[in-house]
DNA sequence: TGTATTTTTATTGTCGACAAGAAGTCGGCA
DNA sequence: TGCCGACTTCTTGTCGACAATAAAAATACA
């Protein structure tokens, strides 16, 4: 039950102050917590997920709690086994293309539509995500910058107004957070800031409602972010490769 | 409760059937027949939704009923009023600029892979679909058309091989299905037909691979489908509009 | 008679306990 | 010694009951 003794502490602090809830409020608490420890891989794909375990550690019954696995569940980032186990949904390599083509018009999509309706406030609040982007890059925080880069997308889908396509594009971008936190080690900070600078791009077209500069610089855009993942998961790092043996 | 006998003494064998159920049965028999009264609008939008009363119909705890109305919740088709009601969802006639937006984007994308990604069998399943489709045309069985239209392109979808897209068409379809139920009535039949045979169309660009072909016909497509929704929505029926007074 | 406040009631949210199913364990047998 | 089958155990699935909450009803008051 107990592996590592640091993370289980800081759990329990958690739980502590957990003891009291609000009539609903407990279910919510539970799947936003566990959908966030799954996206950042605080747990693993494949780690096991005990219902009596977060019953403790949440102080709940394990009715709410089964409540909030059926909802992660339903977005596909748990998987149940029947009557057996429920683990943390595997990445799945395999369907990548279909990840990446998704993703790509997801990309190309949103922004037009940013561009074609955005309202009052929306550009503020692209700006916002866009500024704590760009603090991220400047400091380095590559799991800031993973995040921050899926808010900005976000923000700008919603200034898009279609939410079909806001839902989504959040899945995907919440997906590809939890491929890329597996490669984030192999960040360089060339790439990152050329993305600020494509983004910026894009707002401009936005604000301008350039309908088709916005499309093909999400379209650039989203070419880039594939790229970039590709190339992490096919790195070649045989450091024996070219031994003289 | 009981509106129709018929329909009802179905219902209650259907319950009586289900008295013995395999251990995690119960919860998707529940979904899944919810699910469909719910597109089928035979639960119409505003519909309560009491937990101890289907608790009574599947014979079922509350427990698992619980676990079916959070998945479909999960897919917007209920919404719960915390501690107070759930109901059927409202159809969302504000929304429909964005649905239509999203439905014709995915009548494109996945014709277009379909074309593009087809293997063996995909076809053989696509004429299955368009067989049905046209039996229920000739037969002007309304209903029927509007499902086996909706099971022929999840067919194409599926040949596509995006289960993204995939998932998303499948909810806008059913959507779809809601909204042309209360419109259904207003059927006639000269569109259908046509319909027929863009289907044809289609699954002969698919078979030649032709990409932009296929795109354009299922753009087509959409177009008459949203037209024909628009249509019915904004009929003028008003038989004393030009009454003189 | 109309409005504010208390009481009732109906329904959801939560709980602890039990039942069923599957994996792993142990023992028996060839 | 290796394989098959019963047994144990652990986790999930289900149940019935209780608690909380908000609407509706009933009551008191101006």
């Amino acid at each position: 039950m107990s592996s590592t003794a640091s993370k289980d502490d800081e759990r329990v602090e958690e739980a502590e102050k957990l003891q009291t809830h609000r009539r609903g409020s407990g279910v919510s608490t539970v799947y936003e917590t566990l959908r966030n420890e799954i996206i950042e891989l605080k747990l693993p794909p494949g780690s096991p997920i005990d219902e009596q375990q977060l019953s403790d550690r949440f102080a709940l019954s394990r009715t709410p709690i089964r409540e909030a696995l059926v909802r992660l569940a339903a977005e596909g980032l748990i998987t149940t086994l029947t009557n057996r186990a429920t683990i943390v949904s595997n990445i799945d390599f395999l369907g990548l293309p279909e990840f990446f083509d998704a993703l790509t018009l997801m990309y190309r999509v949103t922004t037009r539509l940013a561009a074609a309706n955005y309202a009052d406030g929306d550009i503020a609040a692209i700006l916002v995500q866009q500024k704590a982007f760009e603090a991220a890059v400047i400091s380095r925080d590559v799991l800031g910058m993973i995040s921050t880069n899926r808010d900005f997308h976000i923000a700008i889908a919603q200034a898009g107004r279609n939410r079909y396509y806001v839902e989504l594009f959040t899945r995907l971008l919440d997906e590809g957070r939890r491929i890329l936190r597996l490669y984030y080690s192999s960040f360089n900070d060339v790439l990152p800031r050329q993305y600020v600078g494509e983004h910026e791009e894009m707002i401009q077209a936005i604000i301008n409602r350039d309908v088709t500069l916005a499309d093909s610089l999400a379209s650039a855009h989203a070419d880039q972010i594939v790229g970039q993942i590709r190339s992490y998961i096919t790195a070649d790092s045989r450091q024996n490769a070219t031994l003289a043996l």
